[in-house]
RNA sequence: GGGAGCAUAGCUCAGCUGGGAGAGCAUCUGCCUUACAAGCAGGGGGUCACAGGUUCGAGCCCUGUUGUUCCCACCA
């Protein structure tokens, strides 16, 4: 065992291994099983344009760490597959692909475009598996299905069919977000606003005969070829006789009206404003109340339209500038402005978006919204942490209308059908013949639908919907849903929506919500900074498990985390410090040794460990219930480094290197439970180092995701014997910390007497105590006897030790110790009796508080006490 | 304008329903002690942003203030 155990842990060789063997193990494989419980949880699907980044990596490692958690417990766990839904991002990443080769998707039309996204899909698709795997996701991919797939797109259809026939999808003239370089229109959801520093405009619309003017002020100056009134408010006296007359738009020359509608604030700029029902949602809403027309003068990709006059074909920004130019020189530029406002842009591309009039698919979602409401305040689900459902109802309560086309080909194809004869429009799953109406020919709708609403679908688009399948059955509802709060509306809020409405059950009971994964300077991580951290950079650097370790541990769910590589380095130590106690162990085993012990001949250092291995189990479990992962990572470190590694396995030398068989096999078979159990806590966090230490150990044959998760009552505890155990390891603190500061090199042993109330119950403890503080002699006794003045005393809770330093001693500095001693009890005691003399605390605070307090206070006393006696000694 | 988060050691962050302030990194001291220098032992370092309040007791609960980040809405 030992040659082929180097000093150091080679996480590549390891991760290689097992990555290979797991992907062909078939452990993963998820299917309905009626002697389990289902555990299920669903995490965002990651688009395939792109490589893996870290948000893929937080997602993943925290779903995963659950999974296989739940795995171990005893469930059939399914996380819900899957590569890419239809997207925009995807069809612009074809599109600038086609555009290098010169080809303009309209050239080669929807099919054979649609061949090319499923090549690339498929491409990439496998690509993403891959880099997953790496990351330890056992995740079942022989189920995956794509939303794109057969079964997905019938989901979809009957979904849209169900609820167009309720009256809760429909097609109108609204205005909407349009993006010009995707060439497509957006949701509400989809726009990101930035604050842009710009100008506002003063622009002055004069009176035909210009008897009268009215200066208005815009951020958006080139919108003007598209107005079609001015507006005042109806009760600003300074524009109440004008209100029904008209101004001449400079430069185009056309002849609008003015108008008084009360969205017009008297006190904000001139208290007059430019309207343009086709490019401006308010301005839109005064056309409606005012019967004004609506002119749209940009085209899809951001041009001015051959209504601009001479304008037509200008880029709008190019427009913008001409036109302020031209009313500078007519004069009607009466001011401008620094300002600075929000802008909307596309959340793919970042392109400014336009907001205009178009005929668009919605989704109305006031009555939608409100059972997907009552089960988050219900309780049905629960966000974690809490806070993240006030940002939940906040949308839902205020939420609008969806527009839900989207000028695609990637994507589920809208079922509207056009009768080129009569116009009628039918909605089916399938095809129709011809036209249900006339008989005539039909042409079907040309845009699909957005990304979101088939995701919405994922719970159970994926398990079969609308077949009654097994696994949808079995499976839906799911459990967790575990993802990053920035898209809790484009994609939480949707899935319980549509899981409501279409299953009539809210789609999981719990919502884990992460953080953002920043840079080092909390910056998010972006392609334009450049300062994105690729995790197949990090795992080929340190590691997947030191990676998924970095991702868990120091922050708490919900905040958002920054990447530190030194984090990750650390995590890389932990493991190897996890790999090089398992290395000892497995070096001292004998070929007989099984994890298996008497408890009654357990020595006090067996049962102390064993004890603390029993808490840990029991808060690490409790911990993952309530997803606290960061807390259970934290404490499954501690008690392998802090416990494990740095107590238990120096005390079970003494016993591993005596010739005495009896004693060997007993600490091995400690060694073996500890170190085997600890295996089986950190397995959800580390998978791969986990699984190749757990195979290493003797009699583990089995895949370590497939054991039992440890129970409490696995372990036996001594409650009494651990206690005694940690006091004298604050001797042996004591003492260490003394050789420390008299500088006493290991190399030179010194001779310990230890007094205690009950010596017997430390017997056996003498060999290890020796180790731990470099002594070459340890006596223990009940009574203090004859002290030299030489000694060093040393006083702690339940110990005392005499150490004979002569050479060392100086009594001067030995009294100023026991001074500085006397002075931190004597601060103890009135600390404690503080409290303790006052009634109110007394009568107030719970028994057990002031129970504690008492004990505290008799502690200090003693050692008070002993120091002063000590003192008194030397003089 | 509405809402939320954050403010704790030099840095990054934990701290569960209120009961004597923690980790990692960094730093200082001493050690290659036969699992591990990616390590071991020990040390230093905090008025828990500020001001009030509730309580026997507040990092934690309440009110306000300041700073900071984010989300939503958006007055052209």
């Amino acid at each position: 065992m030992k040659e082929d155990m180097p000093k150091t842990y080679d996480h590549a060789s390891v991760e290689q291994t097992w990555y290979e063997k797991w992907e062909k193990s078939g452990y993963f494989h998820a299917a309905p099983n009626p002697d389990k419980q289902p555990y299920t949880i669903v995490i965002p699907p990651p688009n395939i344009t792109g490589k893996l980044h870290m948000g893929h990596a937080m997602d993943n490692t925290l779903q995963d760490t659950l999974i296989r958690y739940k795995r171990m417990s005893g469930y059939e766990t399914l996380w819900m597959p899957g590569t890419d839904h239809a997207s925009i991002a995807t069809e612009v990443k074809i599109v600038e692909q086609m555009a290098k080769e010169g080809i303009d998707k309209r050239d080669i039309g929807r099919e054979k475009f649609l061949e090319r996204a499923w090549n690339w899909r498929n491409q990439y698709g496998s690509t993403i598996v891959k880099q997953l795997r790496k990351m330890g996701s056992s995740c079942d991919w022989e189920r995956e299905r794509f939303t794109m797939d057969e079964g997905c797109n019938r989901a979809v259809l009957k979904v849209f069919k169900r609820l167009y026939d309720k009256g809760m999808i429909y097609r109108g003239d609204r205005i909407i977000n349009w993006c010009p370089h995707c060439k497509t229109a957006l949701s509400d959801a989809e726009v990101e606003y930035e604050e842009q520093a710009s100008h506002l405009w003063h622009i002055r619309y004069d009176a035909p005969d210009r008897s009268y003017s009215i200066t208005v002020a815009t951020t958006r100056p080139e919108t003007m070829l598209g107005d079609t009134a001015i507006a005042v408010n109806p009760n600003d006296p300074r524009y109440s006789d004008i209100i029904g007359k008209t101004v001449v738009i400079p430069v185009v020359g056309r002849e609008i009206p003015i108008v008084g509608d009360e969205y017009c604030e008297m006190d904000f700029g001139t208290g007059a404003v430019k309207i343009t029902p086709g490019h401006d949602p308010n301005d839109f809403e005064v056309g409606v109340r005012c019967n004004l027309p609506v002119i749209r003068v940009f085209t899809d990709d951001g041009h001015i339209n051959e209504l601009g006059g001479k304008f037509a074909g200008m880029d709008r920004f190019e427009c913008r500038k001409a036109l302020c130019e031209e009313l500078t020189g007519t004069g009607n530029m009466v001011r401008i402005e620094d300002y600075t406002h929000n802008v909307g842009t596309c959340y793919r591309c970042h392109t400014t978006i336009e907001t205009l009039v178009s005929k668009q698919w919605f989704v109305s979602m006031k009555e939608l919204a409100k059972p997907a409401i009552e089960a988050v305040r219900s309780g049905e689900v629960r966000f974690v942490p809490e806070r993240f459902s006030k940002t939940y109802f906040n949308w839902m309560e205020n939420i609008r209308d969806w527009c839900i086309s989207r000028q695609l080909w990637w994507g589920h194809r809208i079922p509207a059908y056009y009768c080129d004869d009569c116009g009628e429009m039918t909605v089916s799953e399938t095809a129709p013949a011809c036209c249900p109406k006339c008989g005539g020919k039909l042409h079907q709708d040309e845009d699909v639908l957005d990304t979101w609403f088939s995701s919405g679908m994922w719970p159970f688009s994926t398990l079969g919907y609308p077949d009654d399948t097994p696994e949808l059955k079995y499976f839906y509802p799911t459990d967790t849903l575990c993802t990053g709060y920035d898209i809790i509306f484009f994609w939480v809020a949707r899935m319980i929506v549509f899981g409501c409405e279409v299953m009539g059950k809210p789609p999981f009971h719990t919502v884990y919500i992460h953080g953002l994964v920043r840079d080092s300077q909390g910056r998010k991580m972006s392609k334009s900074l450049g300062n994105g951290i690729d995790p197949l950079d990090v795992i080929e650097k340190y590691g997947a498990d030191p990676l998924r370790f970095s991702l868990v541990t120091g922050n708490a769910a919900g905040n958002d985390m920054r990447f530190y590589w030194e984090k990750v380095e650390a995590a890389r130590n932990f493991c190897n410090k996890v790999y090089n106690a398992s290395r000892f162990v497995l070096m001292n085993l004998g070929d007989d040794a099984t994890d298996s012990f008497d408890p009654a001949e357990l020595s006090l250092a067996d049962k102390w460990i064993l004890t603390k291995l029993r808490t840990t189990i029991s808060e690490v479990t409790k911990n993952l219930d309530a997803f606290e992962l960061n807390i259970a990572a934290e404490k499954i470190y501690d008690f392998i480094w802090g416990s494990f590694c740095d107590w238990y396995i120096e005390m079970a030398k003494p016993s591993l290197y005596s010739d005495n068989a009896e004693e060997k096999k007993r600490v091995s078979a400690v060694l073996l439970k500890v170190l085997s159990t600890s295996m089986q806590l950190l397995h959800p966090f580390m998978p791969f180092i986990t699984e190749e230490l757990y195979q290493r150990l003797p009699n583990h044959s089995e895949t370590i995701m497939r054991t039992d998760w440890p129970k409490e009552s696995d372990i036996p505890s001594f409650e009494r014997e651990a206690e005694a155990m940690e006091s004298l390891m604050d001797a042996v603190r004591a003492i260490r910390n003394l050789r420390a500061e008299r500088k006493v090199p290991i190399a030179q042993k010194i001779a310990v007497r230890l007094v205690v109330a009950d010596p017997a119950s430390f017997s056996g403890a003498e060999q290890l105590l020796m180790r731990l503080v470099g002594a070459d002699s340890i006596t223990m006794s009940d009574v203090r006897g004859e002290i030299a003045k030489t000694d060093i005393h040393l006083v702690c809770e339940g110990a005392e030790a005499f150490i004979p330093l002569a050479s060392l001693v100086d009594l001067d500095e030995e009294r100023a110790r026991l001074e500085k001693e006397i002075e931190r009890m004597r601060g103890e005691v009135a600390r404690a009796d503080a409290k303790l003399s006052n009634e109110k605390f007394i009568s107030r605070a719970p028994e057990a508080v002031v129970n504690e307090e008492r004990r505290k206070r008799a502690v200090a006393a003693e050692m008070l006490e002993t120091l002063i006696r000590r003192r008194a000694d030397l003089d």
